[in-house]
DNA sequence: CATGAATGAGTGTTCATTCAT
DNA sequence: CATGAATGAACACTCATTCAT
């Protein structure tokens, strides 16, 4: 006999913790806040996990999983140069928009000294996804000759930047504006013909 | 009986704190450590500040100061549309890759929700002396038309970003490389014609 | 559907116990990896016994039985003296060496106060049996007339002390030795005449 | 100006310690109810001691310390054999009856299997000094020639023992049954003739 | 001005025990 | 009988801040 699904505490604590670290960073995150928020006691959250490090690091994959995913929505790979690009611009820019919080998250967890292992964002899967979309077009001379670092700064780092400065009310981009950022930012690294 | 005079202790009590959130962060710089490395008692750092964040804020303003000052060397003011634009680029880079711990610290002190003060770019002096530069370009069409955050996370964003993956030893630009980069983001915000 | 008959889980849970215990000392030794040694559940180990503490005290209580059983082996009744204190002496070195765990185990449990009972040597079933192989001594004048404890702890208890310090690899006395020690003991304890 | 000598908080922290363990044990002394009995804050303690184990293991060490010197006190080196045995024996019985809760502790922390360091009686300078007392009489053949740890246990090991039944209530040797139980000890290490 | 001993609320974590399944 | 997820009080320890000297 199938019951209604309990709440899963295990995602509970996962939600809470990203909300939180998301309006009060990871040491204003405490244990006893994730313990109100999600609703469970101290000693399940460690009956899930190993330590408050370890929810941030499960969080982080997790976020970063779903992002890659995202990224590559729309099926960037039937389209030709540069529409594959700046697709995955705008699916970068609408991932942050639609969700502040792991927005928040991951710049956080990506610029913090607290967290000693740097998680060179070459190494993820994502980015390996990405770049099996990427290389070709710098070999066949449609992407200019820079360091993949360089490429990745001035488009999706862009992409990012600009939705966590609309997050935070600072911008308000509309649907077309970043149609002409993304492409804006195609051109830049595009080779100059 | 006259000691040989102190090294002002107010300046020692910053330059440790800022070596120590360079290296270990807001919450790993403990006061306990600044005492240590600033070689003055807990008593005299409140004589001179309020509290531990009353200092990481004088150190945010007087490194963010600093940052104005060197983003204007060289003159850009006396030099014409595109070459200032890129002067100011070349300063910003140069700014963060010789002032890695200022940059590592200026990142986590614009990123961390462990400040409550969201410092708006847009009421620093820097920027408003910034914005003399720039505002005429794009009244007289050379720039184009969009959101001032635009025009700053494409261009001095973009510098910043890069310098610290430069300092962090993910890629290592070298001069010529470092003025084509300025160019391209001279490009992406300027006037297509 | 009846699977292979289980291995007794009360005795499982007394192994687990004691092992730990002599390797980890009481607090060292907890539920979970009573748990995990005992190949048991948290709620099944509460079925056999009321608390940790019912654990050890029943485990304490066995021990001193079997203890007291190896002190009596070999028949030492049927014995003259003083071969017959002599025999138990050994008894009691053989069983510490023999059983390491148990020894341990013992040690801690008398001199914890850990334990709010104190279990007086005296009232155990144990002691009451030697008493009647050493009274009729004392009484012939054979043994000294000296409180019993100081009987006791010149001989088993210099047995058992002599025990774990071959046990912990700090002495290694071999058989003659071993008789000649309890045969000094022996006439520590006895009327000099 | 010389005010009356503040009560020193280190040292009260440290009797404060020796009484609860003397009384509850390792664990049953927590850093609250050291900071309830020394009457300082949790702070202070960290300020003087390194951590919880820190402080046992200074405890221990002055407690060694004071033993030691104890044991010798009455100038045993003066006396002839088997006088200055007896002499260290009764030492030994009167510290331990004078200080129960040094006794105690001593007790517990050599037997305890809470800490990692087996801290060899051998390699401590009381026990060296003693072996200037009893190499040379082992040598002339007034001792028997038996590992150290056997004299060790079948003397001081019986006095502690007999001490802490008599602090725990269980017997009341009076002076002459003491001397008289220090001489067989004696007698039982002695070379037999 | 300068010191550093002292504070105590707050931190992340543990663990014997319970109870719905 | 058996399970193991859940509990929450207790634990050792930290650290920004104060204040008597």
């Amino acid at each position: 006999m199938q019951t209604a699904p309990e709440p899963d505490k295990r995602t509970a604590i996962l939600h809470a913790t990203l909300d939180l670290i998301a309006e009060r960073g990871f040491h204003g995150t405490t244990m006893a806040l994730i313990v109100r928020h999600a609703g469970v006691s101290a000693g399940t959250i460690y009956h899930y996990f190993e330590s408050k490090d370890a929810i941030i690091h499960d969080l982080y994959h997790s976020i970063k999983r779903q992002y890659g995913t995202a990224l590559l929505g729309g099926d960037p790979f039937h389209l030709p140069a540069p529409d594959n690009l700046i697709r995955v611009w705008l699916n970068a820019f609408h991932y942050h928009i639609s969700h502040p919080h792991e927005s928040l998250f991951l710049e956080q967890y990506e610029n913090s000294p607290y967290l000693a292992s740097a998680p060179a964002v070459h190494t993820d899967e994502q980015f390996a996804t990405l770049i099996t979309l990427v290389a070709p077009l710098m070999q066949q001379g449609v992407l200019a000759d820079m360091p993949l670092d360089v490429h990745y700064v001035m488009t999706l780092g862009v992409a990012a930047a600009l939705a966590r400065r609309q997050i935070a009310g600072l911008i308000a981009l509309d649907e077309p504006m970043q149609r002409r950022i993304a492409a804006v930012c195609y051109r830049a690294v595009a080779q100059p013909h």
